[in-house]
DNA sequence: GATAAAAATCGACACTGTGTAGACTTTCTG
DNA sequence: CAGAAAGTCTACACAGTGTCGATTTTTATC
């Protein structure tokens, strides 16, 4: 029986709206996985969760806002995962947790994230989450390159500048090995993480 | 006065046609420059070609084959350039050399680049134009890794994987300096030529 | 637990872009 | 110059998008 608990002001938060928003976001998430982007209507997203065109317009303005969501959505689970990096550590550690853990972001959010890649070009919503999200990974790299003492400027053969390229890298090669298997983004990890430490001159 | 040169059966060869599939690409190639392919539509390609809508699907059925003409047009241009690779040089010029002409390549053609990248996935057959141009760089760059002493097998540490992920390295980093300017083009190269000659083993 | 405001839903409509069909015109070829 | 081939046009049918006003359901309040 729901007695009046103090902390109790929080009953009303579960609207039915927002039931409806997460069901709209799995179901376009379930139709990207096996219809694609393009192939996807709206009307499929309506039907998906239960609703109709109509009834979904008043949640979203647009078949690209409902992707918004769900990249935001996601991002923020990755910003989250991110903040918990163990910064100071010896730079061979943070290689390969660094690399240990984008492997296992690819391989739960894979899909959501080469979605986000795709259509950074054409929805500049899209473009700035995932913009900041790979700042977020430059900023990363260069810190450990810089304690692996590569120099701080900003020449091209200096740590930000270095930084951004295997950033580059890492997402291109994991695109990729995330449309084929686990295994090759396994492998995709290890050849990164060879070059990236061959980069900051730890090849001892 | 055309006479009946004997070498005339040549005459025939410009059909008013192929000067419409000229047009139509070259407007296209504009279109996409400054509306998007999103935006640009196919009223638009046959306007600016000086045909009706009708007509312009006489040539093409489909705004997807329109693009996907125009890709294979300047991919061919790619492949030619390609061709002409001095093959057997000293790695650190071979480097050098490559990614001189790789900015050359990004400097013409980067607006057709970037738009076969980002429909590689929505398009097949431009995802299959594009993966066969990767793999001739691919094997460019295995072919210079090996020169320089790196091993040749398939582990995730030798020269062909080494190669996939420097190859998608270049393609991100460049796809992202051609949208800025050609001085970031510019610095872009070096940065990628550093970390190459790097993971080359090349640091002396 | 009645009630009024807010939230949610629906069906119909107008609009834009696509691709097709058939009739018509131009250009080649013998 | 006649028939065929190549090129062009207008009109149409169709898919998907986004908007609107009417209507129903939920939620908060007394």
């Amino acid at each position: 029986m729901p007695g009046h608990h103090p902390a109790r002001s929080r009953r009303a938060a579960e609207r039915k709206g927002d039931v409806r928003e997460r069901a709209i976001l799995d179901t376009c998430e379930a139709l990207l996985a096996h219809k694609g982007y393009d192939a996807m209507t709206v009307g499929d997203i309506a039907q998906g969760a239960g609703i109709t065109r109509g009834a979904l317009y008043f949640y979203y303005g647009s078949k690209q806002e409902v992707v918004t969501a769900l990249v935001a959505r996601t991002v923020e689970h990755l910003w989250e995962r991110s903040r918990a990096t163990a910064e100071a550590d010896e730079p061979r550690r943070a290689i390969a947790a660094a690399m240990q853990r984008t492997v296992e972001l690819w391989n739960e959010h894979g899909l959501v994230m080469r979605t986000a890649i795709d259509l950074s070009l054409t929805v500049p919503e899209i473009g700035e989450l995932w913009n900041h999200t790979a700042d977020l990974f430059i900023a990363a790299i260069t810190a450990v390159l810089e304690r692996a003492g590569i120099q701080a400027g900003t020449a091209p053969d200096q740590a930000p500048a270095m930084a951004r390229a295997l950033c580059w890298m890492i997402e291109r090669t994991f695109y990729h090995a995330s449309q084929e298997s686990r295994e090759k983004l396994q492998d995709a990890s290890a050849t990164c993480e060879h070059i990236w430490l061959t980069s900051a001159g730890l090849t001892t």
